[in-house]
DNA sequence: GCAAAAGTGTTAGGTATACACCCATGC
DNA sequence: GCATGGGTGTATACCTAACACTTTTGC
């Protein structure tokens, strides 16, 4: 490489992961406390990280989710860059944001040192931008229910239909029919009945179900 | 500022600007040529430049556009950050992507020393990783046509319903039926007459609609 | 008067919505 | 046997899709 202009080096270039998890009826979000003084004390953010000179912000946001939230095999998926000069109070932070999906049994049994799962609904006055960009996940989380098969990063592999609609009526905040959800989801062969039932609860056992793909599948599910 | 580490430092960020086109039942993009031996020598590629150190990626997106464009007032949105190492085989440029879209009468006198609009179905084998850029444009243009009035933005203020269902048509690849075409823009009251004609076409002259908002409306359009 | 595009309604099929009761289990 | 959530069908309203002819203008 030879003589590199000043403003081709100027940047940091961030990755920031919002990771949702959905567990009794609530949707959670992974924070950690972030303390860079004299801007950011004793407020939390969303787990991020520098973007190295070897690797691609994919790769980026993998490594921040094993190294500092002691997570692996996450769905993620782009989310938008933000680029605002301040939004780093301290450097020009150019930061590309991720979502990221776990499965309930993650979010009910994390524990780390530094990170946590909280409510979503109890998140505000984060560190950086990151209240834009808790925003701009939701809305995204939201979009892609309505017309993808998303939702089954956020549930177990097996599931009752009941936990699938309580995705979408939390994440989406409405309520939807039973009869009318379960035809709807049956119909358009998004899921299918795995011949196995709930156990141990304590009424009637549901069935299982599982998605029919194991990909994200697009389509027209609800308006 | 203090000691940035190198690794603070070490990333090119780029924007680049798809600006999409429609005339004469075609769309177009802007390209200009690209010539950066030894890697990219006679190809063409779309509009990009560093981003400066003291403004956003918006910013940058419309500096270029002005600068290597010659372009202002362009609707843009942003599209996705193409980050792959050997994205530019240089140097390591991470770019923010957007979206441009121009009225017909723009492309139809464009005239500028380097950059021309060229129809989207002849854009092959296109500089950097350019060719999967403009296919995730296409898609997203494509999508969002589907459930917002992004169309407004391709076309002039007043425009014809038939000129309306052509950007469509082209863009999505697919007929409708112009009796249902219009029972459905009107109903949703996305666009309104404005009580002129068309003057000097050597048909039946047709009535001129608007768009009824001016900004970017979702809803739900042709699934 | 001919070529070219504008404009306009109806019907049938399918999809969405609203709605209430019985069932299986644990305690 | 009671509390808890699981599971099921039908009728109606609405929306979508298919379809063909008449009108207005320029030449």
């Amino acid at each position: 490489m030879k003589k590199a202009p000043e403003k081709l080096r100027f940047a940091a270039m961030a990755v920031d992961v919002v990771v949702f998890g959905f567990v009794d009826e609530e949707l959670y979000a992974l924070v950690a406390p972030v303390n860079r003084p004299p801007h950011y004390v004793n407020v939390l953010g969303f787990l991020g990280g520098i973007v190295d000179s070897k690797e691609t912000a994919e790769e980026t946001c993998d490594r921040i989710l094993s190294e500092k939230g002691g997570l692996k095999q996450v769905y993620t998926e782009q989310l938008y860059t933000f680029s605002a000069v301040k939004r780093d109070r301290r450097n020009r932070v150019v930061s590309v944001a991720y979502i990221g999906l776990v499965r309930p049994d993650v979010v009910a049994t994390y524990t780390h040192e530094k990170a946590l799962f909280v409510p979503v609904r109890e998140l505000k006055n984060l560190a950086y931008d990151h209240d834009d960009m808790l925003n701009m996940a939701v809305r995204r989380l939201q979009g892609k229910l309505s017309y993808t098969t998303i939702a089954q990063y956020l549930l177990p592999r097996h599931f009752t239909l009941s936990e699938l609609q309580s995705v979408y009526e939390i994440v989406l905040r409405r309520k939807f029919d039973k009869r009318n959800f379960r035809k709807k989801v049956l119909s358009l062969d998004i899921v299918k009945d795995t011949g196995t039932m709930q156990e141990g609860v304590k009424n009637r056992p549901a069935s299982l179900h599982e998605f029919t793909s194991k990909n994200l599948l697009e389509l027209e599910l609800f308006a």
